[in-house]
DNA sequence: CAGTGAGCGAGCTTCCGCTTGACTT
């Protein structure tokens, strides 16, 4: 017989609290809800009041049975599963599906996993909320209807297989949204005039801003003409203290963020990592939206401050959210000891390790002190100023360990120490110079930044940020992509030996890494929902909807008459729009082919985006249209005519060689020869498909065939699909469709076929492991 | 890998939030 019977969501939890509780207490995990609404048939009972049809999935049943088992043998069952809507419905499931006895089960929770909580917590046992489990019954059921009937809206009006819902169609709209406000921005130039200065009080330059920008280069070639006979005297030196505060401990998405801005990771990478250290007993819950530490945890950071810093470093704080939806069932994402700065596992474990060791200990840290100089200097000859600006760090605090990074591009110059001026000292200039700057159009999200606006706007939760930048990419709707840059000549006028000088730079501007692009699929359905669904689609449509479930979980409204106000004119909604709404296909007329006359479009066909010449007839007599595929990166939206005709003139011949003919077009992978059903790339950057020449293309097909000749090192005539192959990254051994690395220190060209049979059997061990 | 683009119809797709492994590269 077991004594006490405790249940929470998370194995690794269950081994903690296990150790805190002692022998009478045993501990087991649900692994989350142990229930769901059942996929067929809607699993939503309409006619009758919106009863929820719950199945045990597939993957649950095996921990079912076995809660089951250990439940009959167990005096009181205790049901410590999260401190929130969820976790509150997870216990009315496992009351319901083991069926409980209220009499010996106990509801507690706690938001911290320390022994002083969870003894506490014991002491302060409740019954479960009826009216919170209704608000998440609500949640899950209105999200159901919301997925389930706009989806196949969709699979009837643009194409099968694709999904909508309340969290990615708002994600992907923003995504949208965004790459439209990139299109049509328009950048506007202005000119910025630097100036270095000499004193002959002191040795070190002075580098100062003017205190205006001109619109035109005559604006600014006038104010240089201006400097060139004027005087520089400071007229003002102010100094003022400020201070820089640490910023909170991590929650899952501001982990993600820093993650992604100072490590690199993508969202999901961050969270498998973390999953990894959380497991390994190594950090705190990684799924929060607390900045909450435990009393336990700022006791530790201090006294790890005070050791490693000193006693001046530390300021205890506790930090508060500024999100509205968060239901704070954890602390925030923090080491478990945090006496240790570093740890054992593989480099990306270490690195985001260190990443929360170092904000967490920041965030209990001192303000940093710096004093800001700012001076003024009169141009004789001008209305206008120069400014220059400096910072002094006079105690770094928290700085010592941790700075945070932005996702703004650093315009701004690093803002040292000024020389020791005071007022009415004389200035020399070095040089004056105007570059002309151009606004910058507002930045494409990256996986991350996209979950920091999705949390601002109180959509999704911890758990599904990185599901959700998942889903809008599989879909097709969003990709992430890397993009070069493009040039643009900026004038520059420079000031020197009382002479102006005029020239030309170019900069490149425009460069993306990781960044999140929709494609056309993403914006034709954003844009029918948008047409037909907007209020599903509004910013604030979770915002209005959680604060209804909020009321439902206070009693005061019920929670069927909620989703009954919902459904029916979202139901009417969806009849409508199957009813009134063309098929989608964002098709769009582009102008006419001056060859033939004919129109030419682009929409979205069957197997993607493509270009049309001519219109669809079912008329034998006519001409059939022509088609051509988008390539990879041109969108419907904004791609030209000439852009379009181009497509058209692809593939083709350049000649034949050996008697067969050579075929450029550009495929997958970037343009290609082919010849003979063999298949040869065109550089990138040298080779052009539509001018390439006969004997480039010979060049390029025989430099591929030497490269080839040089590719096999050794074959075996006992066992053909096994070869020594030369390759990108050394040579290799291919068997059966499988790559395996030769070990250091062997030869390849000596290998002999037993030596290539024990490698892959290495190989295979290693893999299975 | 390197192609396709009509229309019909059967049977399938699909949501969000809680969890962890079982997969592949």
């Amino acid at each position: 017989m077991i004594e006490n019977l405790v249940i929470v969501e998370s194995p690794a939890k269950a081994k903690t609290i296990e150790q805190f509780l002692g022998k009478d207490f045993q501990v087991k995990s649900s692994m989350g809800h142990i229930r769901d609404l059942a996929k067929k048939n809607f699993g939503i009972d309409l006619e009758n009041n919106f009863t929820p049809q719950y199945i045990i999935p597939e993957d649950k049943k095996k921990i079912v049975a076995e809660l089951k088992k250990l439940v009959k043998n167990s005096k009181t069952v205790w049901l410590a599963s999260d401190e929130d809507r969820e976790g509150e419905a997870i216990a009315w499931h496992l009351s319901e599906v083991l069926n409980l006895n209220p009499e010996n089960t106990r509801r507690i929770v706690f938001h911290e996993i320390t022994k002083n909580a969870i003894l506490e917590s014991i002491k302060n046992f409740r019954s479960i909320d009826q009216h919170l489990v209704n608000a998440q019954q609500a949640r899950r059921i209105l999200d159901r209807i919301v997925g389930f009937e706009l989806s196949p809206v969709l699979w009837k009006k643009v194409k099968p297989s694709l999904s909508a819902g309340r969290v990615q169609s708002v994600a992907v709209r923003l995504v949208v949204e965004r790459e439209r406000d990139i299109i049509n921005f328009k950048p506007v130039s202005s000119f910025k005039v630097t100036a270095i200065f000499n004193s002959k009080n002191v040795s070190q330059q002075l580098r100062a801003e003017a205190s205006k920008r001109f619109e035109t280069v005559d604006g600014a070639r006038k104010f240089l003409e201006q400097c060139k006979l004027s005087e520089f005297s400071v007229i003002d030196v102010t100094k003022k203290p400020t201070k820089k505060s640490p910023s909170p401990p991590f929650t899952t998405s501001t982990l993600q963020q820093e993650a992604s801005r100072k490590l690199g990771y993508s969202v999901s990478q961050t969270m498998t990592v973390a999953q990894k250290l959380y497991e390994a007993g190594k950090i705190t819950y990684m799924r929060t939206d607390s900045v909450n530490l435990s009393d336990t945890a700022l006791d530790a950071a201090k006294k790890v401050i005070t050791k490693e810093f000193g006693a001046q470093y530390v300021h205890i704080r506790q930090y508060k959210t500024k999100s509205k939806s968060a239901q704070e069932a954890h602390e925030a994402i923090r080491p478990t000891y945090l006496e240790k700065q570093d740890i054992q596992g593989n480099n990306s474990e270490k690195k985001l390790y260190e990443l929360i060791w170092k904000r967490t200990i920041a965030s209990q840290m001192s303000d940093a002190k710096l004093e800001k100089t700012t001076v003024t200097i009169d141009v004789s000859n001008a209305t206008e100023n120069f400014i220059a600006v400096g910072e002094v760090l006079n105690f770094d605090g928290f700085l010592k360990v941790y700075i945070e990074s932005t996702d703004d591009d650093p315009e701004e110059e690093t803002k040292g120490l000024l020389p020791p001026l005071k007022v009415a000292d004389k200035l020399n200039y070095v040089n004056i110079d105007a570059v002309q700057k151009f606004t910058n159009s507002p930045p494409r999200y990256t996986e991350a930044s996209l979950v920091k606006k999705l949390e601002e706007l109180g959509i999704g939760r911890p758990s599904t940020y990185a599901p959700t930048i998942s889903t809008i990419q599989n879909r097709g709707y969003v990709l992430k992509e890397d993009r070069e840059g493009k040039e643009r000549k900026c004038i520059a006028l420079d000031l020197k030996d009382k002479t102006i000088t005029e020239k030309v730079i170019t900069e490149i501007f425009g460069k993306e890494k990781s960044k999140l692009f929709p494609d056309n699929i993403g914006m034709i359905v954003n844009d029918f929902l948008i047409e037909y669904f907007k209020n599903i689609l509004d910013y604030n449509f979770t915002a209005t909807i959680e604060k209804e479930f909020d009321d439902i979980a206070s009693g005061k409204l019920d929670w069927t008459k909620m989703l009954d106000k919902f459904y029916n004119p979202f139901h009417k909604q969806v009849s409508n729009t199957l009813e009134v709404s063309e098929r989608s296909k964002g098709e769009r007329l582009l102008g006419n082919d001056p060859e033939t006359g004919k129109p030419v479009f682009v929409r979205l066909g069957r197997y993607g985006a493509l270009a049309q010449i001519g219109e669809n007839s079912t008329d034998e007599n006519t001409e059939k249209p022509k088609f051509a595929s988008l390539l990879k990166g041109q969108n419907i939206e904004t791609i030209t005519l000439k852009e379009a005709l181009a497509l058209f003139r692809l593939p083709r011949n350049v000649g034949t060689f050996e008697d067969k003919e050579m075929v450029v077009a550009i495929g997958r992978f970037g343009p290609y020869i082919r010849h003979d059903s063999k298949f040869y790339s065109l550089k990138k950057n040298i080779d052009d498909p539509y001018t390439i020449t006969a004997k480039r293309a010979i060049e390029l097909i025989e430099a591929k065939r030497e490269q080839d000749r040089n590719k096999v090192i050794q074959s075996f005539k006992e066992e053909p699909d096994l070869q020594v192959l030369n390759g990108r990254w050394g040579p290799y051994i291919a068997f059966k469709k499988n790559n395996y690395k030769i070990p250091k220190g062997k030869d390849p060209e000596s290998l002999s076929l037993a030596d290539c049979k024990k490698i892959i059997e290495e190989g295979d061990s290693k893999k299975k492991k």
